[in-house]
DNA sequence: GTCTATACCAGGATAGAC
DNA sequence: GTCTATCCTGGTATAGAC
């Protein structure tokens, strides 16, 4: 069996930037962005973006006033507008793009292994580590849901079931193959999800404990065979 | 061994009306509330708690403005301000108000037990049942935090590792008994809470799929015990 | 105790100069 | 492309009539 994908490894193997990031988004909307010239365009994003998840997660992005963020993000209000065409597009805008790059790594992650145990393992390992590299984002994403309308939100709430459909075809397969027992896997899809969120929700707690995402990963996929397994 | 604690048979022990609630409120809030009659103070205290909770959880407080509460409630403005004296002593009067109820029923279920296995239970079940007595109030809770000033953030935190204390408390007696495995306590501790969160976090997911608190509590008690029992 | 009317300001959004 | 100046809505909060 392989050692265990390593948190560094996991980063450079990704590597999504969050200029990439930008960049992306940025071809993704050219209608609604007015700026022409790429450079110029993504470095603004950038400085836009960080500027909004670090106010939004401070204080929630309704409390967020765009002169705050102007000031944060070293642009006019004017200047602002040229990239977003009302601060509930920003919001969207952001969301979009998050969930995008995760359901592409995160398929990316399981394509071409069929063992499900090691599977498991991997998806487990791959949220985790993203969610480390994205965290502001997985952050923004969870307590902002319901402030975007009600189209958007149904996206929301399909992204979080994908990442439930992943686990719980992991555990139909391998109860298929008589790896695991017999279960509740809807449930257990549906908690497993909720540790895997608390990750990024509840940053705070496991920095004060000095427990870094190896360790909790290791942790959870102990916890969670523990119940899976056939003993 | 006793049959577990029906969901029916804890919210009649607790009887915990949003009236009681409310009164409790009033009593402790003397100063700010310029109401002389009880009755009237309660009454208009519900309604005011209720209006309250369902607009933040739809839309966030601070999205939730004064006018929608006013109307939702069926007070006028003025009228609220005999309430309150700021919309910021608003949402401190609620986050407090329930974590004092939270504290008193959790300690409550477990004073006089001795069986760690069984203790272990009891409080999984006290907090599943008492967060969907009181889903709304728990949800606002954890959404609001960040809308708070940071002395009530340090209480809202301490809540929080409150409950963890608990299970951990309840694990470590369990491993003197060596009814328990030797574990990493603190990080079951903490995915545990995750876990009993996650049930007024998601309510739309477990609605959806017509799964009772019951179930889910006997659910959550059979996985965790699978990784703390000894075998 | 409760309402209406109003003060006052902060917020989102834009026009037009540079 | 970016900034400054400004518009105007809608927010919190209060004064004073009933």
């Amino acid at each position: 069996m392989n050692a265990d994908l390593k948190f560094v490894t996991f980063k450079s193997l990704v590597s999504l930037s969050i200029e990439d990031l930008c960049r992306e988004l940025l071809l993704g909307n050219r209608e609604s962005i007015k700026i022409k010239k790429e450079r110029v365009a993504v470095k603004n994003l950038v400085k836009i973006f960080n500027a909004a998840l670090t106010l939004s997660n401070q204080k929630g992005f309704a409390a967020m006033s765009l002169r705050d963020l102007s000031a944060e993000a070293g642009l006019s209000m004017g200047a602002l507008y040229t990239y977003f065409k009302s601060k509930d597009e920003l919001l969207r805008m952001i969301q979009r793009q998050g969930r995008m790059v995760v359901k592409r790594v995160l398929k990316g992650q399981i394509d071409g292994i069929h063992d499900p145990r090691i599977q498991l393992r991997k998806v487990i390992r791959a949220h985790l580590y993203l969610s480390e590299v994205m965290q502001p984002w997985f952050y923004f994403s969870y307590m902002e849901t319901k402030n975007l309308g009600e189209k958007e939100q149904k996206k929301a709430i399909e992204a979080e079931l994908f990442t439930e459909k992943i686990l719980i075809d992991i555990m139909k397969k391998g109860r298929g193959k008589s790896v695991f027992r017999p279960l509740e896997m809807e449930l257990t899809g549906a908690v497993m999800k909720a540790m895997l969120q608390d990750w990024y929700l509840k940053r705070w707690k496991y920095a004060r404990r000095r427990i870094s995402v190896e360790k909790y990963a290791g942790f959870l996929i102990d916890f969670v065979e523990s119940y899976l397994l056939v003993r």
